[in-house]
Formats: C-alpha cells, structure tokens, sequence
DNA sequence: TAGTGGTCTAGACCACAGG
DNA sequence: CTGTGGTCTAGACCACTAT
C-alpha cells in the first residue's frame, strides 16, 4: 500500500487515485484533496501529483477547475478511441494478403453535393477515384473518393494505379483536420457487385472530410464488406 | 515568428512543431532536433519542450526512442475519440426532449451465448432488461442489457421503471474496462416495432461489454434508429 | 481577495538502447 | 559506453474563479 511519506512516481499517484475512484472512496461528485496536500501525502513534488491528475483529467475521470478544486466526473469517461489506421496496414496486421485496385478515375466539375459539403467555389474541378481493397482476394473495402484539384493540383499527376490515393494523400499531406461519420447503410446494387455481397445488405460505412491548412482537400466514402466491425477498448 | 532565445511555452514549442511537420520542413522519418537543441532555440527549459513533445508523441504524430531521438511518425497513426456519452445527455445536447420507457425485466440464467462473451459460470444468473429511449417521443435509440447478477447482485433490487440502466450503471460502478463493437445491422419485425421503421432497414448497432474489478459485469446492445450518425472530428 | 490549478525553471539522476 | 528521453524536485510566479 502507498501511505504518507512513501516516495512516489506519478504513475503511482495516479494509479492509486484511480484505485480510489473505481473503489468507491471518493464518488461522482466528491471534491479530492488538492494537490499540496496530495504531494504530502504520497512525499512527493507537488509536480509530480500535477502530472498524475493532469492525466486523469485528459482520460476523463476528473474534473479541474482552479480555485474550485478536482473532483470525480459525474459521468465518467465519455470517450472512446479508435484507430483510424490504414487500409493495408489493417488488413496485414490481422494476417491477411492486401492487395489493391483502381476502378476509375475521372476529372470533373466537382457535383453540388460535394461544393457543398467541402465549401468549395463553382466550377472547382475534382478528381474523381473509385477503387478497392481486397483481403486475402476477397472485397473488403470499397473507397469512393473526390479530391479538390484547386487545393491539390499534384493528385492530377499523380499515379493511382498501384498507389491507393489515402496512402499517397499521407505522403503528400501527412497532417491534416478530419471530419469523420460512421454510419449503417444498405448495400445498392453496384456496391454489391465490388463487395460480392447481396442489395439490401447492411453496410458499415465510414466518411471521412479532410482540411489542410484551411482548404478542404477531400472527401471519402468507405463502404466495408458485410459483417466489418470496428472494435476498441478502455 | 518564433526564433531564438524568445521564451516560449510548451504550447507554443507544440504548435511551432506542428507547423514545421504539417508544412513538411520536417517530413515522415525524419530525425527531429533533441530536447536539449530546441531547448535552446526556443529559448525555454528542457522540461518545456519535453512536455510539447510528450504531447505530440501521444497525439501519434512524433514517435520517440532513447537514445535514437525522436522522428516524424511514417503513417501518422491518428485516433479518433468518439464521444460515448448517455443517452440522455445526447439527446438533451441535441435539444430534444428526452423519455425513457422500460419494456421488460427478467431474471434468467445466462445463455450459453452471453456466458461465452462474459467468460461467465454455468448456471450464472443475469438480468435481462429491454429498454427503449425516445427523443420528443421518437424512437431513438433500444437497449437490450443482461447484467450478471453475480457479480453486481444490487441490480437485482434496483428500480429500473424509471433510471436507465447505464445510468445506473455509472452511478454504482463509475469506472470500468469496457470493450466496443460498431457495426451496421439490419432491422428485424421485432426492432422495427419498437424504433417504427421498416424491416430490412439498416442499424447503426454499439455493443458493450464492461468489466470491473475483473468481473464481466454487463453487456449491452444498443440500436439507433435508422439515420442516426457518429460523428467525431479531429 | 484568496485558494486552487497551470506552468516554468535549473538542475539532477535514472533507464534504456544504439553503436 | 554514451546519448537520448523519462522523470523528479523545490521553488517560483501566474491565471483563473469562487466567495
């Protein structure tokens, strides 16, 4: 057991003090002691219990506020994490063989639904990609994808043939802000013919806006194979 | 600008970072100067700029090793957090007026499929509660929970006529481990009843399971009417 | 205005892993 | 063995905000 005047690491503190919570010690509501007096009594710096509680504030499980002191959140963690990795790096990591393929590829005024939703100008010209990702030769993912050529005249050049456009707009621009939808839809009949499944089954669908530097640079629709499921944990 | 021998905070040694990655001075792979060099540039303690770029390897974009540096991530790993907050307060956010109805409440043994998810003991009794959650009196969202009345026999004696079980849930076991699935289901007769759309409709579905102390403590299937949407941005 | 968290510092020692 | 990040300290000042 950590008492008083045991020297502790701020993985200690914050461990013990989320030991505290899920026990019961201290509920949803209850004011913790502040972090002189949490310093002392774990003999450590009051940096250190800094840390521990600055890091059960960012997961979720407290609630700071100067002058009014830390508390237990009433409804605790509220967020989920998922990796948004990428497609090959997904299917590899559970054993599969990736491969990839370019379905279409076309120039175009971007359609009104897309001005709209990226805030770009008329007459923006797209660049239209259609492709698929296979597991193990088996359809597991469908992209439909529109990149905005005045923010990235590059990707007109660019050779989607063997590359898959995500890869190549992480290379190009590796940061960038997202908005992300997940969402349950019904597979259509041309869905079904690159998934290999049947009209009217449901499918896991992921969009995916994308700004850098201020300029909407594209937009995805991933429609996954029926029966995908993404998975985390905390 | 921000250059030599100004003092700087960790917020702006991060965000100076950031830039120099986003704008690809620094590009993926590449070896970032040590803590000790930007220490100096930025003209701040090394504790500052181990704090920003602490930071920016918890955000997946800069990977760190001793001794080897610290390096722009190759594929930036990004993560998104998705709210999962109670119903309630979803929908309240939303604006909506908020209901909540139980349907029905039984004492059963386990079945073998919930003993399997939960890694339970045969005969292990569970609670199982169906529970729907409108919005301005819209079906919005039906809950299908089993509780293992083993490991929390409380929930046997509570009143859920009138507190949802999450929110019960929270309020006797705040904090625990939790594993989530989304997925993208169809609607059968006996949902569509209950959310008032059409069999054959796509759900968006979250499962939960959670565990306490090392205890399976519940499983929960949530589906949302159809339309309804994940959001998140990053 | 006073109490609390937020941040910075200058220095120290340690832990790890590359060469 | 040595360079790098990881962490801790004791003290300081600042920024909020409840009262």
């Amino acid at each position: 057991m950590i008492g008083r005047y045991m020297k502790s690491t701020y993985k200690d503190v914050k461990s013990d003090l989320l030991s505290k919570i899920t026990k019961g010690e201290w509920a949803p509501g209850d004011l913790i002691p502040n972090e002189v007096e949490l310093a002392t009594t774990y003999g450590c710096a009051r940096a250190t219990v800094n840390r521990a509680m600055r890091e059960l504030a960012d997961d979720g499980i407290i609630e700071r506020r100067r002058k009014a002191g830390t508390r237990v959140r009433m409804t605790p963690v509220r967020q989920a994490r998922f990796d948004i990795s990428v497609v090959r790096d997904e299917i590899t990591e559970k054993g599969g063989d990736y491969r990839y393929s370019l379905v279409s590829r076309t120039v175009d005024v971007a359609p009104d639904w897309l001005r709209a939703r990226l805030q770009l100008p008329v007459d923006a010209k797209a660049l239209h990609l259609v492709c698929m990702h296979y597991s193990d030769g088996v359809p597991y993912e469908h992209e439909d994808r529109w990149i905005n050529l005045t923010a990235l005249p590059d990707a007109a050049d660019a050779d989607f043939s063997n590359e898959c456009p995500t890869e190549w707009l992480l290379a190009t621009i590796p940061f960038s802000k997202a908005e992300i939808n997940l969402s349950a839809e019904l597979a259509d009949q041309k869905l079904c013919d690159y998934l290999a499944c049947s009209v009217g089954d449901p499918v896991f669908s992921v969009e995916r806006s994308t700004w850098w530097e201020g300029d909407a640079v594209t937009y995805v629709r991933l429609s996954y194979r029926p029966g995908y499921r993404l998975t985390t944990r905390y």
